[in-house]
DNA sequence: GCCGTTTTCGGCCCGACTGTTTTCAGTCG
C-alpha cells in the first residue's frame, strides 16, 4: 500500500468519526496524520513491517503509538479496527455525501438516522419527494442548493484533476516501460493538451517489444499490471482497464515506424485531427492514426514524428496545448503561431505562505527553496486577520512579520529578493480587513475573495469592484472563486472586473495550485482581450508547492500567452515592481 | 489521538455566514 492510499484511508476514517460525532481532536488528529503521510518522501508501509524498526513511524509528527498501530494494521491487512467498526455503523458512500455543499457530517448522520439515506441518489430522491422539509434546518431553500449541488457533482465526478491523471500516468509508464524491449511511453489525450481535468488516460507505448509479430507478450505484460482493477478489453495492441478509483486507462503500443502518426491522432483534439485531415486531402494525401499517405499511390510522406507529419502538410509544428481547433492551424500555415510561455520563463512568484499564519516553513525556507526552483524574486504574503483559522494578522502582526521579511531579505544577500506582502481579505462591503497605513507600507497587497461569501452575481462583483478601488491593491486573487472537482465557484461579472482591473493597473492572479486553477484559458484570453496585467503565482504553503507553477503554466499555454502578457516573467524584482500599480 | 511537559493531563486554529431560528446549530474557510 503507497503512502497516497494510507493517507486517503485515515483520512476517511477521520469523516467517519464526524459523521460519528466523535472528538473534535481525535477527529483532527486522524487529518492531520493523513496529511503527515501523504507528505512523506519515503514510502511508509517499508516502515510498518514487523522487521522495522518500530521507533521509525514514531519520528514522523502527527504519528503516536496508536497511529502507527492503525498504520501498521492498514499496511498488513487493508484496514483496521476503527475503520471496521465505523463501516459497520455507517456506509462507505455516505463519505461521499460529505462533498456536496451544505452537507457536514451532522447533516450526512442526520439523514441516515433520520432516512436511511446513505448515498446521493437516495438523498436526491428523499430532496425531491419533500422528505428533508420535515428535518430541522433544512427547508426549501436548503433542498434548492441541494439539488444543483448534486447535479454539479455528477457533471464533475466522472473527471480527474490533470495533475492527478499525470501522477497515475507516471505510475503506470513505469510499471510498462520494465517491460524489456518498451523503451517508451508517451500520454496523449487531453492530458498531453493540458486540459485542466480528464475523462480517461490514453498512453502510447513504443519500441522493439511493439512490433507487429511480437507485440502479444507486451501486452500480456500490460494486461497483469498489478495496479488493474478491472480488466475491460484486451485486443492485439490495445489494454482497456480501470483502476480503483475508476479512472480509465488505455494503453496502445505501437511500432515506431508510426509512433507520430499515433501520437497525433491519439492526442487529438477531435475537431483538431478533423481539420487536419481535411487539409490532408486538400493536399491529394491521406492521413490517419498509422501515417500520412499519398493518396495516388499509398506511399508514406510522414509517420514517425508529429513534426513530419505537420510538416509535410505546410505548417508549423503546433504545441499540443493549442490543439483545439481555434485558429491554430491558420496561424501554423502563416508561421504565426505565438511563441508560448514557458516554465523558464517566469522568475517570479510573489503569492506564498509562511509558518506565521497556515504555511508551514519559514520565510527562510521557502526562500531557499525558491531559489533551487530558479526564482529570482518572491513574495511572502501571509494572510490577514478576517481569515481566523488560518491565524490570520491583524495590522501589528502584518508589519511585524514584513520586518522579518526584510531581514531575511538582507540576509539572502541579493541570492533572491523578497518582497513583503499580505493576502488581505475583502470584508462584507468590500473594504480592506486591515488598515491603509499598514497596506502603504507593503510591497504586494494582494486583495482575496474568498467563495464563502456566496452571494448573487450583482452582490459579488459590487464588492469586488470596490475592493480594487483600495489605492494599494496591486493584484487580486481568487477572482473566481473556482475550485476544480470541488464546489461551483461563485457567480461575478468578470468582464466588469477586468475591465475596471485593467484601468486601475491592477493584475489578476492566476492560481497555478493544481486544485485551484482560478482563471481557466477562456478566462485568461478574456483577461488578455481587456488589457489586464496577468500573473501567475503558485500561494504555496509549503516548499513543495513551489512546483505548481509547472500546472499553472499550461493554461497560460492554452490561452496563446507569451512571455509578453504575463508580468512576473520580469527578468528582475525592480523591473516586476515597475511593471505593478503604482502606490500613491 | 498527539504532544509536551508542569511526568500525567490539559491544550489542541477561530470567526463569520446561512438558513432557519426567534437564540442557534451547522458549515465553511
Amino acid at each position: 500500500m503507497d503512502n497516497i492510499s494510507l493517507a486517503r484511508l485515515l483520512d476517511e476514517t477521520a469523516s467517519l468519526l464526524e459523521i460519528d460525532g466523535a472528538d473534535i481532536f481525535r477527529i483532527r488528529s486522524y487529518r492531520r496524520a493523513a496529511e503527515a503521510v501523504e507528505q512523506q518522501t519515503t514510502q511508509l508501509a517499508t516502515l510498518a513491517t514487523p522487521e522495522a524498526d518500530p521507533k521509525a513511524l514514531l519520528a514522523i509528527a502527527g504519528i503516536g503509538k496508536a497511529m502507527a498501530a492503525n498504520i501498521r494494521d492498514l499496511v498488513a491487512t487493508g484496514s483496521m479496527p476503527l475503520r471496521e467498526e465505523l463501516l459497520q455503523k455507517y456506509r462507505p458512500t455516505m463519505l461521499e455525501l460529505l462533498r456536496l455543499p451544505g452537507m457536514g457530517p451532522k447533516t450526512v448522520a442526520l439523514v441516515w438516522s433520520a432516512l436511511q439515506v446513505s448515498n446521493i441518489d437516495e438523498l436526491e430522491a428523499a430532496a425531491k419527494a419533500g422528505h428533508l422539509a420535515a428535518l430541522p434546518r433544512m427547508g426549501e431553500k436548503f433542498t434548492v442548493k441541494l439539488l444543483k449541488g448534486i447535479e454539479d457533482h455528477r457533471k464533475n465526478s466522472s473527471r480527474f484533476r490533470i495533475d492527478q491523471a499525470r501522477d497515475y500516468a507516471e505510475k503506470i509508464s513505469q510499471l510498462i516501460l520494465a517491460f524489456p524491449g518498451i523503451d517508451q511511453v508517451t500520454p496523449a489525450g487531453s492530458l498531453r493538451r493540458g486540459r485542466e481535468t480528464v475523462g480517461d488516460l490514453d498512453l502510447l507505448a513504443t519500441g522493439p517489444a511493439c512490433e507487429p509479430d511480437v507485440v502479444a507478450s507486451a501486452v500480456e505484460h500490460v494486461a497483469t499490471l498489478p495496479l488493474i482493477d478491472k480488466l475491460m478489453a484486451r485486443g492485439q495492441n490495445k489494454v482497456t482497464f480501470t483502476l480503483r478509483n475508476n479512472l480509465q486507462v488505455d494503453v496502445r503500443l505501437l511500432p515506431r515506424s508510426s509512433y507520430g502518426a499515433a501520437l497525433q491522432y491519439f492526442t487529438g483534439s477531435k475537431h483538431h485531427n478533423v481539420a487536419l485531415r481535411q487539409r490532408a486531402i486538400k493536399r491529394g494525401m491521406t492521413l490517419s492514426e498509422y501515417a500520412l499517405l499519398r493518396l495516388e499511390d499509398n506511399k508514406i510522406i510522414a509517420s514517425e514524428s508529429e513534426e513530419a507529419i505537420y510538416n509535410a502538410l505546410d505548417l508549423d509544428f503546433i504545441p499540443p496545448e493549442l490543439r483545439e481547433n481555434c485558429g491554430e492551424l491558420e496561424a501554423a500555415a502563416n508561421h504565426t503561431l505565438p511563441q508560448l510561455i514557458t516554465l523558464a520563463d517566469l522568475h517570479g512568484d510573489v503569492h506564498m505562505h509562511t509558518s506565521e499564519t497556515d504555511g508551514t516553513y519559514t520565510i527562510r525556507e521557502m526562500a531557499e527553496a525558491a531559489i533551487l526552483r530558479g526564482r529570482r524574486y518572491i513574495a511572502i504574503t501571509d494572510h490577514s486577520k478576517n481569515l481566523a483559522m488560518t491565524n490570520g494578522m491583524n495590522d501589528e502582526r502584518a508589519l511585524a512579520h514584513a520586518a522579518r521579511v526584510r531581514q531575511v531579505n538582507q540576509e539572502m544577500e541579493g541570492r533572491i529578493h523578497i518582497f513583503t506582502g499580505i493576502e488581505c481579505d475583502i470584508l462584507g462591503e468590500g473594504e480592506m480587513d486591515l488598515t491603509d497605513e499598514t497596506l502603504a507600507q507593503l510591497d504586494i497587497v494582494i486583495a482575496s475573495v474568498h467563495s464563502k461569501f456566496d452571494q448573487p452575481i450583482e452582490v459579488m462583483t459590487a464588492r469586488v469592484l470596490r475592493a480594487i478601488e483600495n489605492p494599494y491593491v496591486r493584484i487580486l486573487a481568487h477572482p473566481t472563486g473556482r475550485k476544480l472537482l470541488r464546489r461551483d465557484p461563485y457567480k461575478i461579472d468578470l468582464e466588469q472586473i477586468f475591465r475596471r482591473a485593467s484601468e486601475l493597473g491592477v493584475a489578476v492572479e492566476h492560481n497555478a495550485a493544481p486544485a485551484r486553477t482560478d482563471l481557466s484559458d477562456s478566462h485568461m484570453r478574456l483577461a488578455k482581450s481587456l488589457g489586464c496585467k496577468i500573473v501567475v503565482n503558485t500561494d504555496a504553503h509549503a516548499t513543495d508547492e513551489l512546483d505548481h507553477m509547472q500546472h499553472g503554466i499550461v493554461q497560460l499555454r492554452r490561452a496563446w500567452l507569451t512571455s509578453a502578457d504575463v508580468i512576473n516573467t520580469a527578468p528582475t524584482p525592480e523591473d516586476f515592481l515597475a511593471s505593478l500599480r503604482p502606490r500613491p
